[in-house]
RNA sequence: GCGGGUGUGGUGUAGGGGUUAACACGUCUGGUUGUGGCCCAGAAGAUCGUGGGUUCAAAUCCCACCACUCGCCCCA
């Protein structure tokens, strides 16, 4: 056991099992956003590890040092397996002209991206996420659509309690300003903070918001909440989601603890909760980041997105008991003994697959017992099994055997087969 | 990086110092001459996560490591 290769810590297979749940989810994905108007743009797995150090922000480097894969170069370059999708797209749509192209551009794509943590539940090393952005435009509509987007995936899949979580981050103007406020109050109350909150206070204020220790609800409700401090602009933009939210008669929490660590987010941010995965409700988390663009070289781009781990979903449909569609089995087996009788099996096979049949045949290097070979139909759900005995063989036929019951076993011609069971099929 | 839990055939488990490690499911074969599902019989498959230690003797006790898992940190 010890010399075998296994997987890499915090990657997974997938399995045939799980396949029905991951093309639930893109079909369904992908038909919602084409609804909305979104177009699918896919950017490369790597970039320039510099396009995510700008991306997340100045104080993150924490992110760089322990929580990317970033690979050293030859020529002294360094490239990073995208840890998110957002600074790719925004790249993308810089480099590629999207500015000049009719705005808002709404692109969204699903992939793999990469973090280096310890896994946990639904949080793995390499997982995939669709991810939807509205890029060049400012009205609060824009993220209500994509809000929407996020909350109709869930629905749409058949997901039950869900909850909108929403806040506002301000912006350059005003954030500055209430994380000011945030850390007086927190350092008056100095005494009240657990270790890693006092670390977290110096390091990045606002993620004390976030804490789990004990005792912060009390603490963290005295506090200055930051939709208290927002900018004219930004209380006038956070106001017009939430009214047009109502009008939609979508329900939300307004969760002023809500903040997402990274320093791109301007205004809006949000969470979709449902009760149960662990330590981690949100089945998605996205928001608006008006300066990221700018960031990395662009244009000002006002623009908002979200995104969603499809591993996370799964494990979210099954504690729901939120059941895909199964895949559906090949309706026919093709069974022979060996020989001349096996050749005509392996051409039968090939001609009822070309003609658009799925047809399963049997395997047999030195002929195999007619039992097993029903055996192997059995296992795998066919519907029929065709035999190519010698006698039919001599006669050109081929016997048709019903695994339902109900179905008479008949006898024809072999090129009558594959109309046959189109008919049959069809049915 | 830190902490908890768990590691026995493919899967799920039992066993808890002493000669051939048990059971279920799964897999494969067979139950006459070319016909599945149930049933019956049989077979294959595990150096009991790895390495070291204690002992006459270790899957069982001790230590370390590794992996998986849950959580913390962080959250893209």
């Amino acid at each position: 056991m010890s010399k075998q290769i296994q997987r890499l810590t915090g990657m997974h297979d997938v399995l045939p099992d799980d396949r029905p749940y991951w093309d639930l989810i893109i079909a369904t994905a992908e038909n919602l956003a084409r609804r909305y108007g979104f177009q699918r743009v896919d950017t490369p797995i790597i970039e320039a590890t510099e396009l995510f150090i700008r991306g997340v922000g100045e104080g993150s480097d924490f992110f760089v040092q322990k929580e990317m894969y970033t690979i050293q170069e030859a020529d002294d370059s360094s490239i990073t397996l995208r840890p998110e999708f957002t600074a790719g797209l925004v790249r993308a749509y810089i480099q590629n002209g999207m500015p000049s192209w009719p705005q808002p551009v709404k692109i969204y794509t699903i992939g793999p991206s990469f973090r280096r943590e310890r896994p946990q539940a639904g949080r793995l090393r390499q997982h995939s996420q669709f991810d939807c952005e509205i890029m060049g435009e400012d009205d609060p509509a824009a993220d209500v659509e994509v809000m929407m987007v996020a909350m109709n995936l869930f629905r749409e899949l058949g997901f039950k309690g869900l909850t909108f979580q929403i806040n506002s981050t301000g912006c350059r103007v005003c954030k500055p300003g209430y994380i000011q406020k945030l850390v007086a109050y927190l350092n008056d109350h100095i005494d009240k903070l657990a270790d890693i909150d006092k670390e977290r206070l110096t390091k990045n204020p606002l993620r004390v918001l976030d804490s789990k220790a004990p005792g912060m609800d009390e603490l963290l409700g005295g506090a200055p909440h930051i939709a208290d401090h927002l900018c004219d602009d930004c209380r006038e933009h956070y106001a017009e989601v939430r009214s047009l939210l109502e009008a939609l008669g979508q329900s939300y929490a307004e969760n002023y603890r809500l903040v997402r660590g990274i320093d791109y987010y301007t205004k809006t941010v949000f969470e979709v909760w449902q009760e149960g995965i662990g330590a981690q409700a949100a089945l998605c988390g996205g928001g608006r980041y008006d300066g990221l663009a700018e960031d990395i070289g662009g244009p000002p781009t006002p623009s908002v997105g979200f995104g969603s781990g499809i591993e996370r979903i799964i494990l979210g449909m099954k504690e729901q008991g939120v059941e895909p569609p199964s895949a559906a089995p090949l309706p026919v087996l093709v069974a022979h003994f060996g020989g001349a009788t096996k050749s005509a099996a392996v051409k039968l096979a090939f001609e009822l697959r070309g003609a658009g049949i799925g047809a399963r045949l049997a395997f047999a290097r030195r002929g195999r017992s007619m039992k097993s070979q029903m055996r192997e139909a059995g296992r795998h759900d066919a519907r029929y099994v065709l035999i190519i005995g010698d006698d039919e063989l001599a006669q050109g036929e081929v016997t048709v055997k019903p695994l339902a019951d109900g179905e008479e076993q008949t006898r024809m011609p072999v090129e009558r087969i594959a109309a046959w069971l189109e008919e049959r099929l069809s049915e």
